[in-house]
Parts: structure tokens; C-alpha cells; sequence
DNA sequence: TAAGTCACG
DNA sequence: ACGTACGTGACTTAT
């Protein structure tokens, strides 16, 4: 439903220009949106402005239009000349609908947006982070509004138009509209976070200014050697072909490596392997799990194996990455979501630089392309073990607390516990063990996932529980505490108040609420960690702000932040960077921090 | 567009 | 008896 009345104006002459500055300068808060040509933040060209200070009042200023007969616009450097005080003013409030976006394209033309005070994406996340956060739901959800879309408007697929080539009239409705809308979200949603005091500190604390961090992380890249990508991929793909003679000569004819239908007809119609397991739609399953598994007995599954892994690692990393290197700056530029991860993690992506490979060998070598300018070094700095320290900040068990508080090691530490030993006499054998179900405790496990993790019987799995839960009563009651409370309240909580809905915690489906119940004993310690690094973020960017250092944030890897550093900064930023990541929070448990330093980040691991 | 798979914390 | 460790994003094939 639109509103009773609506006055969205065009903006085509100085004189309004002026009237709508007059309007902006006045105004307590100013809804504010860019309409672009295109949605990659480092990219995009500005095609117009909107602007609302009171809902059903808003102007859109085009300033590059271009299409046939267009009428004359004010020109954008002019416009955007007239609005940079305002727009650079940190004491004049702005609101909008995703701001780091905005903040790029302004950024695209010299322009630093300051003053950015609400964030309506945000405080949907925070007030509801397990929902659609995208105007248009939001609208829906908070406003019962229809809105203008973007695929109205432009159409989709090949026959998309830009932006650029949207009628004024056109345009105005659906520009204006955003800015209006968003405004009246902010009007409707603020009250529901600003009324409670933790939603309000993760907002205001947290999300709001991680925001601007992440901007200046997305804008600062990460330099590339391309050159080295490039050799990988040579050899990965000379490897593969080898394997592929191998795959085919196994199976006695040629076939897709990449197709597990193929596969799966090679392997169980023709073969007859054994079926191990199958994917939720029934077929036969291929998987790395299954492979290994027919790997003791059969050759063609190894080769498989071998395959998959180069495949992956070259058309997702060697090959894709150089692609992704922007020829204005050079560098690689990611886009952080802030609003996407349930738990309040961020995510990555175009490209994903949180989940380049480090667990094998081969992979491994991938990180000795994100390389340090000349003059530069790389410093990574990450939190050792986040998570179970913050498991035993919230069970205050005894036991993990005084582990944690005496340094010790903490899986020996568990294996202790549970095999009835001192540290020193416990095995690499029990220490695996133990890291195993540390890890398994994290994720809510069952005694089945973890035999499935150790390769051992069910009941032996449950045996170890069982002791685990024995030697850590807090963590047992704290666990307990935890499903009690997400079937109460219908959410669970991080340290900070962040709160984490479980929509299926009471479901009648017992599958999917036991999924529930296990997410409810996660969400707190990854989202209590998130928390802390996005508190690090914040404090980290300050203090090089505040010494006036050129070192750069470039990545931020969950539980890891990586930076670019002059190698005159090294020696301070090396040490105080671990300091300021272990002091964002006081808890039961000191929180440690251990930094590498070298030419690339393979080697300041 | 969905399914399967696999990279990370 | 059921399904079975949390949270992400990208690539490839096949429909």
C-alpha cells in the first residue's frame, strides 16, 4: 500500500538544487541513496542522488542519464562539488539502506561520505538476523508496501537495461521511493533496536561503525602475484590431464571427471562399487568421504580424488583470482556482507577471501600470491582458539577456566580430563582425540557425528562424551542451559547481546529441530567471537588513525585479521596489534592473539 | 535454477 | 525409527 500522498520531485535546475540543499542542511537525519551503473562497489558510476528528510517528500537528482532525447541534467561534478560539505560533514546525520555501498560510489568520485548515523540493513540484522534484509521484503515486512523494483524498472537477464538508460519520470519513481522507503524503516525499525540496551550497543558499538572499517578494507584490495597464479595453473593443469589418462584407462572409457552423474554411472552401474553413502535426493553419493572410503579398495577412486583436488583449487583460485584484479588500482578488491551470516559473521565474496586454501600442501601454495607491495611486509594476526575460550567464559567451568588461565595447551588439557592423566603423559593419539570432540562440543555434536569424526563405534563415541561430560559439569549444564533457554525465549545470545533467532526450535519435525538445538549451542560462541573481531577492527583501524600510520586492514578471515604494513611501521604494528585484539573484551578467560610477519601470507602464518 | 561438491573458520 | 557437527561462497554439470 503507498502512502495517502507522495510528492517526488526531479531535480533539474540550480535553483532546485539549492532549495533541496537548504532542505538537507536543516534537516535532523536525510534518507540518502545513489542509483549507478553497475553493482560492483569499486566500479560503479554514479547515475543520480536521492534525497528524503520526511516521508512522501523526496527528490532525485539525475545526473547521467543518457539515452535518446534525454532531458538536460545538472552535471555531476557541479552537483556533487555543491553537495561535498554536506556530504563530508560528519555532524550532518545521514541514513540509508546499506551505506558501505554508497560510501563506495561516492568514494568512485572523490567524495568521503561522513556522518553516516543509521543504516536501516543494519538494524534489520540486528534487530532480526535470520530474515531477508533486502528493501523490498523490508517494506513489505514493516511498511505493507509494495515497492518500486529494480527489475521493474531495468527488466533482467539479457534484455537488462542500465540505470543510466531509465526514463527521468521512471526513474524518479523508483529512486525517490528508495529513499523515502528507507526512512520510513528507520522510523519503524530504530525504535525496535534502540529499546533494548544490547541491541543497541551491538548496533551502535558494533555494526555501525564495522561498516566504515570494512569500506576502507574493501578499498585498500590486496595486491596479487598474477605471474604465480599463472604458473599454478600451468602445472595443475598439466597434472590434471595426466590424471584424467589415468581416470580414463581405469574406467576402460573416457568420461566428465567433473560430473559425479557420470561418475556415479562409471562407478556403481559399470564398476559395481559398492554404494556408500547417498545425497539427500538419493542418488548415490561421490563425495571426498565416500572416495576415500572406495580408495582402500579400488584404484579409480584415489585418482578421483587427486582430480577433484587440483580441479578445485584451479578454477576456483589460480585460474579465477588474476580475473578478479581491478586495472584501476591493481589490487583485488572482495565486498564484505555484513548481513548475510546468521551468527554475525561476515561473508565474502567476488572474490571469496575467506576461504582460500591452507589445510593441504598444495593449496597452501595459493597464499604465497597475496603479496606485500614493495617496502611492505604482511602481518596476520589471529585469535587462538576464540571459540572454546569463549565456551569457557559462558560455562565458567572450573576445569576449562583454569586451563585456559594457566596457559596450558587446551586439548592436552581435555585429554587429561577425560583419560585421567597429567598433560605430559597424555599421547598424540588421546590429544587428537580431544581436539576432535573440543571441536565436535562447538557444533553441538552427537555421539554419532563424532564416532563418524574419530572412525570409531557409536558407543565408544558415546563412552568419551559421556566422560567429557563427567570431568566438565559447567559446560554439560551450560549446554543444557542453552536448549532450555532457545525453547523459552525462541533465540540465544552472544557476550555483547547479540541475539540469534531459532525459528525451528520448537518444530514438531524432530530432524530439523534438533538442527535447531544445535545451531542454539553454536551461535553463541561464533557469534560471540564475531563480535570480538569486528571489535578489533574497529579498534585496530582507530589506533592507525590516531598515529597517523599508513598500514593497511586488507583481509579479515573470521577469527584472523591481516594487514599490509611499511616495513618502518613493522616492529609497532607487530606489537601492538595482538595487544589491541586480545584487549577489546574483558572475560573469564584471557584472550590471546598470535601475529606472523613475511613477504606473503603463506608466510606470516 | 538446482544439485553436488569442496574451499575456509 | 529418524537423521545426525555450526557457519559461509563458488564452481561445474545438468535440467
Amino acid at each position: 500500500m503507498a502512502p495517502v500522498s507522495t510528492s517526488y520531485e526531479t531535480v533539474l535546475t540550480d535553483e532546485q538544487l539549492d532549495k533541496w540543499m537548504a532542505i538537507i542542511e536543516a534537516a535532523p537525519l536525510t534518507s540518502l541513496d545513489t542509483e549507478t551503473t553497475s553493482l560492483e562497489p569499486m566500479r560503479a558510476q554514479m547515475v543520480g542522488i536521492s534525497l528524503c528528510c520526511e516521508p512522501g517528500v523526496a527528490a532525485y537528482i539525475p545526473l547521467a542519464h543518457r539515452y535518446q532525447d534525454a532531458p538536460a541534467q545538472l552535471e555531476r561534478g557541479h552537483v556533487l562539488e555543491r553537495m561535498r560539505g554536506w556530504l563530508e560533514n560528519p555532524a550532518r546525520p545521514k541514513l540509508g539502506q546499506n551505506m558501505k555501498y554508497d560510501s563506495h560510489i561516492f568514494a568512485n568520485h572523490g567524495i568521503r561520505l561522513a556522518g553516516v548515523a543509521h543504516d536501516t540493513l543494519l538494524q534489520s540484522y540486528v534487530f532480526e538476523s535470520h530474515r531477508s534484509h533486502d528493501m523490498d521484503s523490508l517494506a513489505l515486512r514493516h511498511l505493507e508496501r509494495k515497492t518500486i523494483t529494480y527489475t521493474d524498472v531495468c527488466g533482467k537477464g539479457a534484455s537488462q537495461i542500465c540505470f543510466d538508460q531509465v526514463a527521468l519520470d521512471r526513474a524518479t519513481e523508483y529512486a525517490a521511493e528508495d529513499a523515502d522507503v528507507t526512512l520510513q524503516l528507520h522510523q519503524t525499525m530504530w525504535p525496535h533496536v534502540a529499546e533494548n540496551e544490547k541491541l543497541s550497543y551491538i548496533y551502535e558499538k558494533i555494526e555501525l561503525p564495522t561498516a566504515t572499517v570494512l569500506q576502507r578494507v574493501e578499498r585498500n584490495g590486496v595486491l596479487i602475484d598474477a605471474d604465480l597464479l599463472a604458473t599454478q595453473s600451468n602445472e595443475l593443469g598439466r597434472r590434471m590431464l595426466e590424471i584424467e589418462r589415468q581416470a580414463y584407462e581405469l574406467a576402460g572409457q573416457p568420461f566428465n571427471l567433473n560430473s559425479p552423474k557420470q561418475i556415479g554411472e562409471i562407478f556403481f552401474d559399470k564398476l559395481k562399487l559398492p554404494v556408500v553413502k547417498k545425497t539427500p535426493s538419493g542418488t548415490p553419493s561421490t563425495d571426498e568421504e565416500v572416495l576415500q572410503k572406495l580408495a582402500e579398495d579400488y584404484p579409480l577412486p584415489k585418482v578421483l580424488l587427486d582430480y577433484r583436488s587440483l580441479s578445485k583449487l584451479k578454477s576456483t583460485y589460480t585460474d579465477k583470482l588474476p580475473r578478479m584484479v581491478n586495472p584501476d588500482t591493481g589490487r583485488v578488491h572482495t565486498n564484505y556482507a555484513q548481513a548475510v551470516a546468521v551468527t554475525g559473521r561476515l561473508s565474502s565474496t567476488e572474490p571469496n577471501l575467506q576461504n582460500i586454501p591452507i589445510r593441504t600442501v598444495e593449496g597452501r601454495r595459493i597464499r604465497e600470491a597475496f603479496i606485500a607491495a614493495p617496502g611492505n611486509v604482511i602481518i596476520s594476526a589471529d585469535y587462538s582458539q576464540i571459540e572454546l575460550r569463549i565456551m569457557a567464559h559462558l560455562s565458567e567451568d572450573p576445569a576449562m577456566l583454569r586451563a585456559f588461565a594457566e596457559g596450558e595447551d587446551i586439548h592436552r588439557a581435555t585429554a587429561g580430563e577425560i583419560f585421567a592423566l597429567a598433560p605430559a603423559e597424555v599421547s598424540s593419539e588421546q590429544r587428537r582425540y580431544a581436539k576432535v570432540i573440543n571441536f565436535g562440543l562447538i557444533y553441538g555434536m552427537s555421539a554419532f557425528g563424532l564416532a563418524g569424526n574419530l572412525g570409531v563405534e557409536r558407543a565408544a563415541a558415546q563412552m568419551y562424551i559421556d566422560k567429557y561430560f563427567l570431568r566438565f559439569v559447567g559446560v554439560r549444564n551450560f549446554m543444557d542451559e542453552t536448549r532450555v533457554r532457545a525453547k523459552r525465549d525462541g533465540y540465544v545470545e552472544t557476550v555483547f547481546g547479540r541475539r540469534l533467532w531459532l525459528p525451528e526450535i520448537n518444530s514438531p519435525n524432530g530432524p530439523r529441530r534438533q538442527g535447531a538445538e544445535r545451531a542454539a549451542i553454536n551461535a553463541p560462541m561464533q557469534g560471540t567471537a564475531a563480535d570480538l573481531i569486528k571489535l578489533s577492527m574497529i579498534a585496530v583501524q582507530d589506533w592507525l588513525d590516531a598515529e597517523k600510520l599508513t598500514s593497511m586492514m586488507i583481509m579479515q578471515v573470521h577469527d584472523e585479521l591481516v594487514l599490509e604494513v611499511p616495513e618502518a611501521e613493522l616492529d609497532l604494528v607487530k606489537t601492538r596489534l595482538p595487544q589491541l585484539m586480545a584487549g577489546v573484551a574483558t572475560l573469564r578467560v584471557p584472550l590471546q592473539a598470535e601475529v606472523g610477519v613475511g613477504p606473503n601470507w603463506e608466510q606470516a602464518h
